[in-house]
Parts: structure tokens; C-alpha cells; sequence
RNA sequence: GGGCAGGUAGCUCAGUUGGUAGAGCACAGGACUGAAAAUCCUGGUGUCGCCGGUUCAAUCCCGGCCCUGCCCA
């Protein structure tokens, strides 16, 4: 009941850390140590045509192992955690068959969760409900909580009434389903850990924030204004989670003259650290997480040689 | 040199008709199951420029000094 999502075989390994961290190096590394494919973990890579600002695998990274689940959607397309599940089962069907081992790699916890614990069959987002009890809270604050009160207490009780986004999802899926949230939503809550290989890399704090700054100025340095601008000169526009992607939202308010470059550049390497904060958080909620301690001298291949030493040891 | 405005948290600023101060952001911690690089919650971290005076009590009033900006010379 609280093993991973069934599609995941058990030789499944999964990298991750925040943002900036090294993950990709190492990933590639590790993968030709122990023979795998490597399945991105990234909810923004997914997307095509948006490169420098989600820091993808370079074309030489991905002709040394094959990558997936890159490069796999529009801009202008919505995705989701469920469209990333049902993509990742593909995908592992793919690696399978290429009899190779299938390596998780990136950094978007929330899928990883979705990958390791499950999800509930619920109904996909419905934009017009929640435009419409949007607009209702907008009017008469409250009203959100107050209805989810109502039809499910348990739910109500456990979401903060700011927090309209689960609010609203709460609201749709009783809506539609006619049961509550909470009677479905199970999964995450099963005491058991999966017990799958989960390797974080784990920077001082100091020292990732000051990757992450000199990793915004090379991105900018690469060409992430023209890539944003050239996005937002495509006839399509970018869906709302495209373009709520750290390092493209600020570009986009750039050049709609909301402030300076420069100004641009510090939001983004402010939004960076905050992001990379927020996922040292889910980390650490994993039980089965390991903490692999990075310091200057940490190179992806060390690093690598260190995780495939894990691996290969008895009770890992 | 003279006039005016200002000096309060890491930053931008509010405020106290005298009772040692608070917002946003930063920063730290937490939450998170179909938008998640999103979103939400919690936490104030301080020689209130410096020295002196008045006062039971001064960040606030008075005097002097220092610094910054603007204007006039």
C-alpha cells in the first residue's frame, strides 16, 4: 500500500538537490558507472524552447547517456503532476527496454513525490470553477473556506484560509466527484517509506547561494534575455506555468518595462535562492533521503563514484 | 560658506503630541497529491547617526557635532 507508484521497477534510483547543485553532472556520471538512462525530474525542462533558464542537459551531455521527459511539451501547453506520471511511466517502459536502468535526475520534489508515493485518481483542474470561486473570494473574503467547511470539514480544517489554490482544488474535485478531498487524497500519508535509492546533494548554505548568483549571471551571459524574448514572439503564448518559470517571469515583466535588467537579474537570483530553500525543505521530509555532504573539492565525478559506492554496498 | 530636507532592522521606509519601535522585502523554519521554478503559514533579527542638556523617563524636546541629498553662493 505505501510502495512507490507501481510502474517504478525496484532498481529505480533517484538524484536530486536544489537548484544548482550539481545534479546533472553527477547524474550523467552516475549513470555510466551503473549503467542507467536518466529520466529528468524537472517541471520546467519538460518544456521546449525554454533551454538556458532551466539549465537543461546540454546536446553533448545527452549524447554521452540518453536523457527523457525533456523537451516534451509547448510552452503555450498546460502540464501537471499527473501528465508528468503518466510520462514517466512511459518513459520507463522505454529505458526497460533498452534493458537499462532507470535514473531519476532533477530537482521538482513534488513530482519525485508523485513518483515515489502516488497520487490519488482525481479529476484533472477545471479553469472555469476555479476562475468563478476565484472571483467569489475576490468579492467576499472567506468564502472559499467557509464553503469547503461545509462539504469537506476534515479538508477545511487542515488548509489555512490564504490558501486558495488547495482551496479550490478541494472545492473542484467534491464538485466533481461529489466526495471529499481528504477521503481520497491518501497516499502521502501512508506511514511507510518506499525505501527507494534517494540521493539529495547537499550544499553549506552559503556556498549554493553563491552558485546559484554566478549561475544567473552565466545564464545571462548565455543569452537568457533573447531566449525569453524570442518565446514571448512566438505566436502562441506561454502557458501560466511556463511562464511563471524563476528567470523567465522576471525577464517577461523586463520587457513589459516593469523595471530594469539589472533589476531583473537580482529578482531572479533572489527567486532562485528562495526556490532552492523551499526544496531543502521537502528533502529533508523524505525518511528514505540520503544527505551526500558537497564542500569545494566535490566534483561530479567524485560525487558519483561516492553514490555508486552506496549503491553497490550490501544493505543499500 | 549659507539655506532646506533627511539619518530608525541587512535593504526601502512608517512611527512615537516623551513611557526603549513596526511594515514590505531579505533571512530562517514549516506546509505541500492534477498550476509546484507555483502557492500558503510562522518567526523581528535594532546603540532609533554621535556627544551633551532638560525630564521620574529621550528614538521623540533643546544645543552642538558628524554624514547624505538638493538648492544658493
Amino acid at each position: 500500500m505505501a510502495e512507490a507508484t507501481c510502474f517504478l521497477p525496484s532498481d529505480a534510483v533517484f538524484l536530486t538537490g536544489p537548484t544548482a547543485s550539481g545534479k546533472s553532472a553527477c547524474g550523467i556520471g552516475l549513470a555510466q558507472i551503473i549503467g542507467a538512462e536518466i529520466l529528468s525530474l524537472d517541471s520546467m525542462a519538460i518544456y521546449r524552447r525554454m533551454d538556458i533558464g532551466t539549465a537543461k542537459p546540454t546536446p553533448q551531455e545527452r549524447a554521452l547517456v540518453p536523457h527523457c521527459l525533456i523537451d516534451i511539451v509547448e510552452p503555450s501547453e498546460s502540464f501537471s503532476l499527473a501528465s508528468y506520471l503518466k510520462a514517466a511511466q512511459t518513459a520507463v517502459a522505454q529505458v526497460r527496454r533498452h534493458g537499462a536502468r532507470p535514473l531519476f535526475v532533477g530537482g521538482t520534489p513534488l513530482y519525485l513525490k508523485g513518483l515515489l508515493r502516488g497520487i490519488f485518481d482525481g479529476p484533472e483542474a477545471d479553469q472555469r470553477f476555479r476562475a468563478l470561486w476565484q472571483e467569489k473570494e475576490r468579492q467576499s473574503p472567506g468564502t472559499l473556506h467557509a464553503r469547503l467547511r461545509q462539504v469537506d470539514p476534515v479538508s477545511a480544517e487542515r488548509l489555512h484560509p490564504n490558501d486558495h489554490k488547495r482551496l479550490l482544488r478541494a472545492l473542484e474535485v467534491y464538485e466533481v466527484t461529489g466526495r471529499p478531498i481528504s477521503s481520497l487524497q491518501t497516499q502521502f500519508s501512508q506511514p511507510a517509506p518506499s525505501g527507494a535509492p534517494l540521493f539529495v546533494l547537499d550544499w553549506p548554505r552559503e556556498v549554493l547561494y553563491n552558485r546559484i548568483n554566478r549561475r544567473v549571471d552565466a545564464m545571462i551571459a548565455a543569452g537568457l534575455a533573447d531566449e525569453v524574448k524570442s518565446l514571448l514572439a512566438e505566436n502562441k503564448p506561454l502557458s501560466k506555468t511556463a511562464s511563471a518559470a524563476v528567470g523567465y517571469r522576471e525577464l517577461i515583466a523586463h520587457f513589459r518595462g516593469e523595471y530594469s535588467l539589472d533589476e531583473a537579474i537580482e529578482r531572479i537570483k533572489r527567486a532562485t535562492r528562495n526556490f532552492a530553500k523551499r526544496q531543502m525543505t521537502w528533502f529533508r521530509s523524505f525518511p528514505e533521503a540520503r544527505f551526500i555532504p558537497m564542500n569545494d573539492r566535490s566534483t561530479a565525478d567524485s560525487t558519483a563514484e561516492t553514490i555508486a559506492a552506496i549503491l553497490s554496498a550490501p544493505n543499500a
